[in-house]
DNA sequence: TTGCTTGCAAATGATTTGCACTGCT
DNA sequence: AGCAGTGCAAATCATTTGCAAGCAA
């Protein structure tokens, strides 16, 4: 656990150097407060988390590790985007989203199910003449809590 | 096709009728512009589509139509939201998206994969506690023109 | 020192809204 | 007549940016 989390610092910090980019400590908050959710944060549950960061500032360092290349930045319908950890610092995702109170959540599906999915995407992007990088699954629902209500 | 062309509008009217909203000659040249085209319009292409729309009036449109569940609005990461009819009057469709330029264009899986795919969010959502209501597939990569660059 | 970072305040730009006018019904 | 729809201009609000000060190499 904290071998892996140290890990991820070394990883983020090399993506940095790469372009002459400082891990500082604002970077890093962000990096860990996306680390330990179970979802995408929105800008507000970020600086939620943590509250010294800039709201200007925790913009730009999203900005910035998205650049380099470890964090995405997502948009359901809700007012503000969303932001998590690239797949590649993680792991390949999709999204339970609730639409009552907009909650996102990490979900994983079967390994044989997202193989069949790359071969059907494959199939279909020859047929379109389109080269696929990646894909999205989001599940729109109701989540537990809002169901309850 | 012109049949068809005459049910969506009448289905459009009905489902305004129930609200007591009228089916304009904006609203339907919305309707129009998102039935012939083979992806979601962003508010600019839908302008462009139908220039006798004044910019505020599309947007009041589309929200009206989205209320009673004709048009269903997308975000991706461009700047512009897009908006297509709603599946219940088209098909189950998924999109296709290019890094590079941003189109985005319908494409449809098998009815085999999407039946796979429906028992795994279902087991999924059970395991979650969460109810699923609708899903989508964004598949992002270049399109035709981008790649032949 | 050099130049990346930061925080504040101001700017931007998509979308929304107030209001007076038009046009169905 | 009575109320929904429209267009224009002004308002919102998330996000971006200019600038002066802070901090690390």
């Amino acid at each position: 656990m904290a071998g892996a989390h140290t890990e991820l610092h070394r990883t983020v910090r090399d993506r940095l150097d790469g372009t002459d980019q400082r891990y500082t400590t604002g970077r890093r908050a962000v990096v860990d407060a996306l680390a330990g959710s179970g979802g995408p944060l929105t800008l507000p549950e970020l600086i939620e988390r943590s509250p010294e960061l800039a709201q200007s500032s925790a913009y730009r360092n999203l900005a910035v590790l998205e650049e380099v290349g470890v964090v995405r930045r997502l948009v359901h319908g809700s007012d503000h985007a969303r932001y998590e950890l690239a797949e590649d610092l993680t792991e390949h995702h999709h999204h339970l989203i609730c639409d009552e109170c907009g909650l996102v959540r990490d979900v994983t599906l079967t390994p044989d199910l997202e193989r069949r999915l790359d071969v059907a995407f494959e199939t279909l992007s020859i047929d379109e003449g389109f080269s696929p990088t990646h894909h999205t699954i989001d599940l729109y629902g109701r989540c537990a809590d809002c169901a309850s209500v």
